[in-house]
DNA sequence: CTGAAAGCGCTAACAT
DNA sequence: ATGTTAGCGCTTTCAG
């Protein structure tokens, strides 16, 4: 471990003028600084990010706190966020609370301890009560990823349109002519979508009776289970949305474990459009969210607040599309 | 930001008192104790991880270096080192380096000056010559999902008997009766499988002509890719070894595409057993690649060089095992 | 242009 | 049992 200190003996300089040489700031004289130059190459001189984070209360970390990463929807975005952060020299430290709010304090108080300088929290992963008060107290945080009538006000948020995805889906659904409707989704983080969704059918005089709402919680496995009730229903369902393609991925496959055939006997619709949807047999119809925008957007009000910016708007709503592939089709003639 | 000095002055202690009562080490009459702890939690101390980091030289941060996380092999891996690590109060620097040896060090370099207490290093992420030099500057690294023939003597290592998987499914599908077979790996990470395949072609006296083997890099796209040329030959193989789950999902993904059945037409077996893989049409035949262990494993291997143990093991190999679903069967009769 | 010194928050010897 | 002090490596005034 070599110091500035180190260097400073070595070329009979005092460490101030080693410091100014190498951080370019202060004044000194060009022969000087070739010298301290050169020798710190030589001795391999590597700055102490640690003493300098120390001094200046900015650690060049964020941190990102998600519900598992497990869930393919996330990996595609942190990819974006570690990237983008990278560029601006931060490093991104991760970690994973599996919706578990004791858990999830816990991770954030030792973030705290380390004066990450800012949060990016994603997907419901936290006791939202508890980013509010993080929040009150000054930390620069961003949601991604929540829904926005998740939050209080002023929380900065990049969220997607998830009441707008619910309507595509069901609009979608009714266009090819369903009118026996299945949802899967997960309570509470994902209502906002059912609410979309419900709302379409009402407009058309179509009803969701509860027995065609299944609550899961956000795993493959879940939503296999989700289907198959869904399925065990007397008059089953035409049709599925299910609120996340990992979600869509276990309903599809309960339903061919079932003897049925998607699209034909079931069309199946998610939401997200995670890479592996268009590789599947059959490719996902799904309601896609711009995972890159999401990131950047996120990456940016963050590092907004991190420069210390005032007024940082609190809430961006990113929409979402419409990809037809082929899990859904025209409800079978009976 | 509360520090033990403001609460010194608080309580009217001395720093050292302070410090002394809030670590439990030093020798603190009840009383003063109880009131220094009381102060500390009214005007809501919390430690200086970052100060105290500095003193130890220990920052109680690991690194996790991969090439993409969007390779769901990783998450499942990166799940349970989170985990573990955090366990120890240990939490994860997360970098990915696309496979891009110059950004691998870059980031190995803005680690080393952050004090990172030690580095993960997966799957080929990095130019095995620079970790070489790390692990001989004395950084405590371990290589994880390595081939073993890649990395010099004394690093120490925890990797999968790729050799040993290759040959496991060279087995099956000679058991299965195919003699035509093709293979999708990609160069120069994964030529222990292939070699393992080829040691047991070659005991049966099975040749595979080099446009049987197609070399691609570790996505889904370039899997499908590689499947599309096997397809394109005069006479094409029955069955495909693809040396990773992610890129068999692509293979099949082609064959399907190209108006073949899996696996009636052609049978597809991957390797690493990733979740999804159990969950497709039709799910696939793979062998298993035991992660939590390789995470354990991993995760023990670096602690004890943390915890300054001399003498760690170099090298830990895991025993693939064969799991059988429905993307293999016997050759159609020609 | 260069040097001396204080301080970031905490720890650990060492005095008292 | 409590207080004093030096120091981790770096940055930044402020004097020389």
């Amino acid at each position: 471990m070599v110091t500035i200190y180190d260097i400073a003996k070595a070329t009979g300089m005092a460490k101030s003028t080693v410091a100014n040489a190498l951080s370019g700031k202060g004044v000194v004289s060009e022969t000087t600084r070739q010298r301290i130059l050169q020798c710190a190459q030589e001795m391999g001189y590597r700055p102490n990010v640690l003493a300098r984070s120390f001094y200046h209360h900015k650690t060049l970390t964020i941190a990102l706190i998600l519900p598992t990463i497990t869930n393919p929807f996330y990996p595609e975005i942190i990819e974006a966020i570690e990237r983008t952060a990278s560029e601006r020299d931060y490093q991104t430290l991760f970690c994973s609370t599996h919706m578990n709010f004791e858990l999830g304090r816990e991770q954030m108080e030792r973030m705290m301890s380390r004066w990450v300088d800012g949060y990016i929290i994603m997907g419901s992963s936290m006791d939202i009560a508890d980013v509010h008060g993080y929040f009150q107290q000054g930390l620069p945080l961003v949601l991604c990823d929540w829904q926005e009538n998740e939050a209080p006000e002023g929380i900065p948020q990049v969220s997607v349109d998830f009441y707008r995805a619910g309507q595509i889906a069901a609009h979608h659904l009714l266009d090819l002519g369903h009118h026996r409707l299945g949802v899967i989704f997960d309570e509470p983080q994902q209502t906002l979508r059912l609410e979309g969704f419900l709302s379409v059918l009402q407009a058309a005089q179509i009803t969701l009776p509860g027995e065609m709402r299944q609550v899961s919680s956000s795993t493959l496995e879940s939503g296999y289970l989700a289907a198959q009730h869904l399925l065990a229903q007397t008059e089953r369902p035409s049709a599925i949305f299910a609120t996340t393609d990992w979600l869509a991925l276990g309903a599809i496959d309960a339903v061919l474990d079932a003897g049925l055939r998607v699209p034909e006997d079931i069309s199946v619709v998610g939401l997200d459009d995670i890479m592996l949807s268009a590789h599947l047999r059959p490719p996902l119809t799904s309601i896609a969210v711009p995972k890159l925008q999401l990131a950047r957007e996120t990456i940016s009000l963050l590092f907004r607040q991190i420069d210390g910016e005032k007024d940082v708007p609190a809430r961006k709503l990113i929409a979402p599309y419409l990809v037809v592939r082929q899990s859904t089709t025209f409800p079978a003639s009976t």
